[in-house]
DNA sequence: CGCATGGTTCGATCCTCATCGAAGCATTCT
DNA sequence: AGAATGCTTCGATGAGGATCGAACCATGCG
């Protein structure tokens, strides 16, 4: 009998095995065609169609067309930030699984969070740019200091706000229980750490797997 | 078809309309009771206790139980961000607050919560009870001074310790997102205010409405 | 143009689950 | 002990919504 933000009807959204599953696909940060999400939720093609004009009445994703083709992808990092959080809680209370796979230890250690990095790498990589003082946490938001601005520039790795999107923002990790690095600077260092090859990622996965010369160029020039 | 964690399952329990209100309320971090909390949901206590057995086992809420009453609580900070973040979704995917109607104002100014009065003028009057250093705030407890003891003994409001019932018990309010008094004080003022026709209690509403006088009456005394 | 492919809409079916009254436990007060 | 209070369980009811096949648009290709 309260009012407010309608939380239920978002939930309710996402509380749906199909819709969860096509959201889930959907973390990578790719966008994917209504026959992909079909085949990833396990339902047909006019199931998923009215699944995602409902995820897309609820503004949880955002749809790009080109020719016949329909993309739909993530409404915003915020929504992203929203299921991590979802995920979070689903992995501390869900039923305790038997063994972690290979696959589950690469994803705790780095995985693509809607346009940026998130894992065990991540959150160190906040906390050791937050040493250098490169970026300093100001309360709820993070700040990009003049010393980081020309760190970054110089990596080139240029990032800069865009409409309603901060440089910089805190994005809570389910695996590790701490913030990593989202926001346009984030999304920027992903981009740099793919183009370079530091790292690739993983094919039908959120994982990132770095080479073992890129773990040693990512540690130098970020958790040194 | 992927796995993983069972998100759908945890969002699902925050997607019903009633578990969501009973989690809002509970987002001030006060356990309450099942019968508090199937007020604040707007449903009948069995619909309620159904709703708590289920979250508790989805692992989103605490149990304490004390005597005859059994407190409910969420189940750890983790949760409260998962809410947290779901809130903030839905605040920037529905800022279209449909018109609020008068019974919506009123019960915004003032309502019955389960015993005691809720709304801005409960919050303003537990403000001011503080100024006026009647009632002291002791971390999440709130204690009643000898000056206020004296004081409502004076009005002619009685008020004692009750089985596992404070005198004083801090109740987050949803419309302001500040606390108000609950506790058999907050029950005795209630009391008072009803018996001494300050005000009425809408029929099948939650809703308090003053009369004219009752208001001047009540802000005198509680407000002054 | 006609055909193939990618998506959506419609209609019917089915099933889960929210809801409440009544009855049943459990604890505490008198 | 008996009454009162707080809460849960049971049983019946009903509504919302997930699902899919078939038919229907839209775009691109030859």
């Amino acid at each position: 009998m309260r009012e407010g933000p309608d939380i239920a009807r978002i939930a309710s959204l996402v509380g749906d095995p199909a819709r969860a599953n096509m959201l889930n696909a959907l973390m990578g940060g790719t966008a994917l065609t209504a026959s992909e999400l079909a085949l990833e939720a396990g339902v047909s093609l006019p199931t998923a169609s009215s699944h995602l004009s409902k995820l897309m009445d609820g503004g949880l994703l955002t749809l790009a067309s080109q020719g016949r083709h329909r993309y739909y992808g993530l409404a915003s990092a915020q929504v992203a930030g929203m299921i991590e959080a979802i995920i979070g809680v689903a992995e501390a209370v869900g039923p305790k699984r038997v063994r972690p796979g290979p696959r589950d230890a690469a994803m705790r250690m780095a995985r693509v969070c809607y346009d940026h990095l998130a894992g065990e790498q991540a959150v160190a990589m906040l906390d050791r740019l937050f040493d250098r003082k490169l970026l300093l946490r100001e309360g709820n938001e993070i700040r990009l200091t003049s010393a980081g601005a020309s760190h970054f520039s110089a990596l080139g790795i240029e990032s800069q706000a865009k409409a309603r999107r901060p440089v910089c923002r805190a994005c809570l990790d389910w695996s590790v229980r701490r913030s990593h690095l989202a926001g346009t600077l984030g999304a920027a260092i992903l981009d740099k750490i793919i183009a370079e090859k530091w790292a690739r990622r993983e094919k039908d996965s959120r994982a990132v797997v770095f080479s073992p010369n890129g773990r040693q160029v990512f540690e130098r020039v970020f958790l040194s």
